[in-house]
DNA sequence: GTCTATACGCTGATAGAC
DNA sequence: GTCTATCAGCGTATAGAC
């Protein structure tokens, strides 16, 4: 890997870890094994170079949950596979991780490929809800669009209170309660069956 | 309001906005009006007031979610008006924001009292959800701890969605999202309505 | 309690040699 | 492309006067 790849690459992790202001260019360097001059060659400066670190984080996520989506298997099995895949819970999600980060919230270059991204993921989301509908699997009254902000909101939130009680247990708990919310959100099995 | 007070309010803020990497010792004295000398009187270092600071807010948002849950009405409503609050949302929640913040959560003086105030809120959550489901606004079979924990990650994973977007319209889609989830998860009206 | 002086390492960058 | 030199300013204190 040349240094401009790994300048990029160390820059997504420290991005991840420490967020921009806690990331300095030294610091990048040093993980990367490259010096000042050539960091300075490759990019403008810190700004320049965390815009490409933050796009190509974006990009990674994406191609991720791309393929995980798009497994084989019914909508409902590919949501529950979603939310328990394997994670690194404790160093949060390398997107929503940023969006806490002042410096790269008020740049809106910074701020347009995160948002971006979870939107793509909320819209494909939607998409598996209203897919597990015509399944029978979740309640077609439910508003799909709702259902699936919900529930992309929950794993972000699980992010949140697993790293603040230094456990992945949270996090686990918050996916499940999520699926258990919009697998209950189905037609009862008999529904109606059982009336006197 | 004395310097001490001035200086732990001004540490809040500056927290809550900028995290702990982000906030320097001399931002917090501007903030303050209050001079170097006078900090380091009151305060061991960044640390020590640091910590005094996150305690004050956890102690904060504690009674402010206290008395909102407290409220009069059903706990339907109350869980309701909870998601419904008004918030300063593109700023982020005080407590959940330091989750993301590393030199906060590898402290665990510091990450403790975060982690207290939002297993309380949690538990919180799940007395509600018991009642409505006492009340037959909640099915009685969903598990109240797992409602709650998706619940509360679903407003703070509702935060990361605002500020991505650089709007609150994702919250509150978040947070209606989950009640509508929650609500959902019902006895159908008739379902064995007419029973004794 | 609050102020001023002083200190040292780090941050984020520029300049020019190789 | 990469290296070294150099820089002004900030971060995080400590010391001692008032």
């Amino acid at each position: 890997m040349n240094a401009r790849e790994r300048l990029i690459t160390s820059a997504q992790e420290l991005l991840w870890e420490r967020g921009y202001v806690g990331t300095s260019p030294r610091a990048i360097q040093e993980r990367a094994r490259a010096g000042q001059g050539s960091m300075y060659h490759h990019f403008k400066g810190k700004p320049d170079l965390a815009l490409a670190a933050v796009r190509r984080s974006a990009e990674e996520l994406r191609r991720v949950a791309e393929a995980q989506l798009d497994q084989p298997g019914t909508a409902m099995e590919r949501l529950r596979a979603y939310a328990r895949r394997k994670r690194d819970v404790l160093r949060g999600c390398p997107i929503g991780r940023l969006a806490h980060d002042p410096d790269v919230v008020k740049n809106p270059s910074l701020r347009e490929p995160i948002h971006e991204t979870l939107a793509w993921l909320e819209g494909r989301l939607a998409e598996l809800v209203r897919e597990a509908q015509s399944d029978g699997e979740i309640d077609p009254a439910l508003d799909p669009a709702s259902a699936a902000v919900a529930f992309l909101a929950a794993l972000q939130g699980g992010y949140v209170l697993a790293r603040a009680a230094g456990s992945v247990e949270p996090f686990e708990r918050a996916a499940e309660g999520a699926l258990l919310l919009l697998a209950r959100a189905k037609p009862r099995p008999f529904a109606g069956a059982g009336l006197p």
